[in-house]
DNA sequence: CGATATTAGTTGTTTTTGTAACTAACAACA
DNA sequence: TGTTGTTAGTTACAAAAACAACTAATATCG
């Protein structure tokens, strides 16, 4: 009765796609561990700093869906790193502006750059037709 | 100089294939975890043995890439939840053959059921081509 | 044979994550 | 006002993962 129709675990979308995550997160990791010592939570907060400009931990929590709790451990370990400093807002105190610091632009500059080198060489491997076919199926799946 | 060509955290793969495998994986880990208080090692576990047949830790550890302390502690509480039996081969007392029990072929079976569904339904948002070729680039990135 | 290396698997310790409960600030509305 | 509710963010504790060191069995090769 099983095997019925050779489902294969590679056949599962989810383990695909974790396998795939996996593979292409690890050189990259390597990257921005051994540089900065920065962990992936690290990595994505500062990255939407660098690429959005100030804003709340709330609002990259939103638009990256990460844990209110991740973001603020994320933040503290920026901030000791001295790669972003916090404003509490004057008109509503609970809020805090997060911006990148000098330092904090240059290991921006510099892992912006890796990423779109190490993108670049991933998206080579495809034709433009099945690089645009995968973006969008991975952006149906995570749900826009 | 920044934002010269735009590029976002959306763009870059290794970000994309995370969020999608996140996402994709949320729904069905429920199913595992609630029906059977499984983690997903577990569940990588006994799918490998429920379609494969009988086979050592170490087998599974080499078809999946997961770590053998991670596959040690899997398999313990596979063991623990009477799914699997341990028998210790007579040639090499190193080795030792797991084998699903009645009740673990069930749960496989189960779940294997689950996970057809799932995957249909996730699938069923791309078109055959689509399908094909998101399934190959993943097997690419995964590494064959 | 016997010293050394290798292999399968386990255990212990440290990091990291997840979950829940908490504080402080503000909002709404009787 | 003042009670209740909501929001941004932190902290504490439990679950899980990563990493390193370990045991026991077998290979290798002088």
């Amino acid at each position: 009765m099983i095997d019925k129709t050779n489902f294969d675990l590679q056949d599962f979308l989810p383990y695909a796609l974790n396998r795939a995550a996996e593979v292409s997160s690890r050189d990259f990791q390597q990257i921005y561990k051994d540089r900065y010592g920065m962990l992936r939570t690290e990595w994505r907060v500062l990255f939407h700093l660098g690429r959005y400009g100030p804003m709340t931990a709330k609002a990259i929590c939103d638009r990256a869906t990460i844990h209110k709790t991740k973001a603020s451990r994320a933040v503290a370990a920026l901030g000791d790193k001295r790669y972003l400093t916090r404003e509490t807002q004057s008109g509503d105190r609970r809020h805090e502006t997060l911006r990148l610091t000098r330092r904090g632009e240059d290991v921006f500059a510099d892992l912006d750059r890796a990423a779109r080198e190490y993108d670049a060489k991933l998206a080579a491997r495809f034709t433009p037709e099945e690089q645009m076919i995968l973006r969008r199926c991975l952006a149906t799946i995570a749900g826009r």
